[in-house]
DNA sequence: TCCTCCATGTAAAAGGTTACATGATTTG
DNA sequence: CAAATCATGTAACCTTTTACATGGAGGA
């Protein structure tokens, strides 16, 4: 269990941004672009309840006794669940996690707003672009060597090969991101000044 | 279980282009783009065996009795193997899965060679780029709206803001993407002539 | 009154992760 | 012969998915 469920991390990054229900961040996960998190009760719910367990999130009940039908429960982030969250947020940029984990960096580089000082912002985002550039230089070789060997085995013929093909977009897509997070960076030492 | 698990599908997709053992499915998942499913044996061989119940692949035994002890088995697709995953191939692209299952999509994608007639595969990159550039454009509006709002509500300043600059950078990746399937479908269409 | 939305709960099943284990074969 | 690699197996644990369920509040 060396890292977190994602998904606990998504709730508590949503409750630092605004105290709120349990329904209220199912309805965040099935509307916004954190829709690849399922909005279904059985994984919110259950999740809800492991991070207040911890000590990560405390809820202001509106029940007034424990045979109370169902009320809203509002969470909102403990100093152990700052901690926590801000430690999530403030860790280098691997490899390993370039390689692995590439939606998790994203997902810590939305939630740093407001809980982490724009420098780390602006350190992660310069790990982020070293890394993934590296990551992609080291994808396009290996794409050509591949490339290489399905010309010899066809020789004469334009080597049309969806894996091939495939693993190009994905190439694609990584550059692209290297260019946003060089930008962005140099957006935000900009607005630093 | 609407669906069934990616990972099954990628054991198909590659048992399909050559017969091979467990094993070395596991290296392929540990050292080449497949790398983000675990190359665990505690996901691979029971998803194997999942797979040759239900009659998709078949294994050549190298054991002489059941006592005897643990030896190479390769994998090859049946007849009813290759029928599933031409059905899991050639299915139209919904938005739902363009939301949803983007990967499973590329995935889709990479195995198309061998199994299905090309004409298939450049309906499939023209069904994939129409609904990519719908989602797109939708994802572009909503950043407009998320960037005026937060404008609004901070007047004078430039708005910069971690969760629309994770977004932009998402919606970036979908316009490369979308440029790659448009580029690729004319590349394969002219090669078809 | 009926329908929709609000708001949470639970239980079963399936799947993946991690860790540990076994033994053969190849290589230095 | 020791170490690495080949090759598969299993068990505990955790999370997610799916499906079903409860009950209040507000509007047509």
């Amino acid at each position: 269990m060396r890292s977190r469920s994602t998904l606990e991390m998504a709730l508590l990054g949503l409750v630092a941004q605004k105290p709120q229900s349990g329904y209220d961040l199912r309805k965040t996960f099935a509307t916004t672009a954190l829709r690849h998190y399922s909005d279904s009760p059985g994984s919110i719910y259950p999740a809800l309840r492991r991070i207040e367990a911890r000590g990560w999130i405390e809820s202001t009940t509106g029940k007034t006794s424990p045979a109370d039908p169902r009320r809203r429960q509002d969470y909102r982030l403990t100093d152990a669940g700052k901690k926590t969250l801000i430690a999530w947020l403030d860790q280098p940029v691997s490899a390993e996690d370039m390689r692995m984990r590439q939606t998790e960096l994203m997902l810590r580089f939305a939630f740093m707003d407001g809980n982490v000082p724009r420098s780390i912002t602006i350190q992660f985002l310069g790990q982020f672009a070293r890394e993934l550039a590296l990551y992609a230089a080291e994808s396009r070789t290996k794409w050509q060597q591949m490339r290489d060997l399905i010309a010899k085995a066809m020789p004469g013929r334009v080597p049309i090969h969806t894996g091939l093909l495939a693993f190009e977009a994905g190439i694609e897509g990584m550059e692209t991101q290297v260019s946003w997070a060089r930008r962005v960076r140099a957006q935000l030492m900009e607005d630093a000044q």
